[in-house]
DNA sequence: CGTCCACAGGAATGACGGGCGG
DNA sequence: CCGCCCGTCATTCCTGTGGACG
């Protein structure tokens, strides 16, 4: 299968090719650089907050805010990750452990995971919450240490889970004898505050830390720092630098869409063999990076929630209600051999869908009409088809086309 | 100005695949 | 093996509602 000679030429020009990188892994964004430009201040907040565990003392909780890419993640673990080698300068007992909460999804996965790093293992279902938070609890009093945890994108744990294993948590310390806990919460959304018990609010902001957006300057000097590293010299330009900047700069002032932006636009530079990486390479990777976004949420999409994207397909039309919606996908799950799920759940799959910008949905009311919502695609009709067309389950149902029009219940 | 459409979307509940400790 | 609890997905039942029509 293939042609051994395009491979070939695929590898020979990757080896002689232009190389433009020098290290890759120096743009991607969970490396963790040297130095971090524009966060003088913070560091040195968040330092003087966390000094006191040198001491065997307990530090205060601190909670973090800022959008992405504004260093929240990378300033926390730079000064944690210096804290713990000064602690062992020192002989303090210092454990830290850092915790995605979207990642990791639910409260349970939470205390299993700061369980685990305290060598205390829980299988990954089956005991209650309140038992693991208990072993969680064991473990951590017999290990004394004073132990700071780190609950990255909290705001997405709190919002669909609530913050009751957060009022757990900010209590701990009354029932531990031997360890102590500090807890560095960072978040997102600044209006999270408005979701919390207030007690566990004051709590948990005991100190409070703002992170706010890069401009483009800033930005240009993140950009430029790494570049050095990751490019051979005189290989980026300066026009596609500023563009750079400029593109992630408009996008709240997002370091990291800053950093994917010029990776790939030097990717893409060196697959083309360009000896420069230029303004056009930025945005081609800026398309590029779209792109690859939606094929890959596309071929991750449930069965259901794709045959509901393919009914919003099929209707082909600027936008189409939840009820037409609803026959069309009825006919394609007919079609399919598969169940089919009601108006109801139908309903928070469109929402989904249009979290992950793939619809547009929005309720309009039509008055003596109804009250519905009003959907419609978001990403181009081609790219459905390139996706789905040859797939061996969906591939027919792109040129199937259904039957019914929709003309309200009864 | 009230009615009433065509749903939105919250709450409670259930089915299911999994793992626990005893 | 049992009884129990988990998270996830889905259903059922429900109350709420913006605004064109009469």
């Amino acid at each position: 299968m293939g042609n051994p000679s395009v491979l070939d030429d695929v590898f020979d020009n990757f080896i002689n090719g232009v190389r433009l990188f020098k290290d890759r892994e120096v743009l991607r964004h969970d490396y963790l650089p040297e130095k971090l430009p524009h966060r003088e201040e913070q560091i040195r907040l968040l330092g003087q907050t966390v000094a006191p565990v040198l001491k065997d003392a307990r530090c205060s909780n601190i909670f973090i805010y800022g959008q992405t890419g504004t260093g929240k993640t990378a300033v926390t673990k730079y000064v944690l990750s210096h804290l713990e080698s000064k602690a062992k300068e020192y002989g303090a007992s210092v454990k830290f452990c850092y915790i995605n909460c979207r990642m990791t999804g639910s409260e349970y996965r939470v205390f299993a995971n700061l369980s685990q790093n305290l060598g205390v293992a829980i299988p990954f279902t089956g005991l209650s919450v309140g038992e693991v938070f208990d072993r969680f609890r064991a473990g951590l009093d017999s290990s004394r240490i004073i132990f700071i945890i780190v609950l990255d994108e909290i705001d997405a744990l709190i919002k669909d889970r609530g913050d009751a294993f957060m009022y757990e948590l900010t209590r701990i310390n009354e029932t531990l004898h031997k360890s102590k806990v500090s807890i560095i919460g960072i978040s997102n959304d600044l209006r999270l505050k408005e979701f919390l018990d207030p007690r566990v609010f004051s709590s948990l902001s005991e100190e409070e830390l703002v992170f706010r957006p890069y401009d483009a300057g800033e930005l240009r000097n993140i950009l430029l720092e790494r570049s050095k590293l990751s490019f051979q010299e005189g290989v980026l330009s300066d026009s596609a630098l500023s563009i750079c900047s400029a593109l992630a700069a408009a996008e709240h002032g997002d370091a990291r869409r800053a950093l994917d932006l010029l990776r790939v636009a030097g990717e893409v530079a060196e697959r083309q063999g360009a000896k420069v990486i230029t303004e056009e390479h930025v945005r081609q990777a800026e398309k590029n990076i779209e792109h690859n976004r939606v094929v890959e949420a596309l071929k991750n999409l449930t069965l259901h929630s794709t045959l509901v994207l393919l009914s919003v397909y099929h209707l082909n039309k600027s936008s189409a209600t939840t009820g037409e919606i609803y026959d069309v996908y009825n006919e394609l799950c007919g079609e399919l051999g598969a169940g089919l799920l009601t108006q109801r759940r139908l309903g928070t799959l469109v929402n989904e869908l249009d979290s992950m910008g793939l619809v547009n949905a929005k309720v309009v009311s039509m008055g003596r009409y109804g009250r519905t919502k009003k959907i419609r695609l978001e990403i181009s009709r081609s790219l459905i088809k390139d996706v789905f067309g040859g797939d061996s389950r969906f591939g027919r149902l792109i040129d199937y086309s259904p039957q019914v029009s929709h003309k309200g219940s009864k």
